[in-house]
DNA sequence: AACATATATCGTAATATTGCAATAAAACAA
DNA sequence: TTGTTTTATTGCAATATTACGATATATGTT
């Protein structure tokens, strides 16, 4: 197989997976941290602070922008990209949902 | 390839992700929040709840507790997993370390 | 126009993930 | 012991992900 079953969970489960899939990639978080050091980030740098090719840091780009945790502006002849406040917002919330305040209530052994 | 490059990115980076990787699928996330629910939950109610095989559910499990955040003791013939609280508390913690709470500060365009 | 620079896309190879049937293992019951 | 129940493991097929070279596209420069 190798194919979720996404139609026999609920809309939230497939949502707050895809966010979480979306970011679970340590070349991803190291763009972001990166984009929110320098407060804005063209994808060239990337390739130079990481090690990887353009082609790559491109792609993972690509899925960032996928969930809309970034966007990019033209920029001359190179894009800026920065983080979406508002999609930024929304990640938070959904994760504080998830990861609700007192672990003792939902601990039982 | 098909190989992440953990070797050019920090500790940090591949927990993180390792981290987020471990709850990005939705049959993990329903684990998690049925698990919360019930503030117990034995594997075979997993198999009934969600709609997946019991190998399948077996192999979710054990990535879950491949990162600590479940743990399972034996109660008869079934075994009862819960949250494991101290490794919980540490996932939510680098989760706010990562989310930084102004946005403002982050942005740029 | 011709060239340079920056980013995106395509194609491909290697590896990982998902899901399940079949089977094994572990604990209890008769 | 034999059978039952519950969970884990194995093996396999289908699909997804990761990475990169090659190439395309888009914009600015001369």
């Amino acid at each position: 197989m190798g194919l979720t079953k996404s139609d026999i969970f609920t809309q939230e489960q497939n949502e707050l997976s895809t966010i979480l899939k979306a970011l679970a990639h340590p070349a991803r978080i190291a763009i972001l941290q990166h984009i929110i050091k320098l407060k804005a980030c063209i994808c060239n740098d990337l390739v130079e602070e990481l090690g990887l090719a353009q082609a790559t840091i491109s792609q993972h780009l690509k899925e960032l922008k996928g969930i809309g945790v970034i966007k990019g502006s033209i920029e001359g002849t190179s894009i800026c990209y920065c983080i979406d406040e508002v999609v930024w917002n929304n990640i938070k919330s959904l994760l504080n949902d998830f990861f609700i305040d007192d672990v003792r209530k939902i601990n039982c052994c």
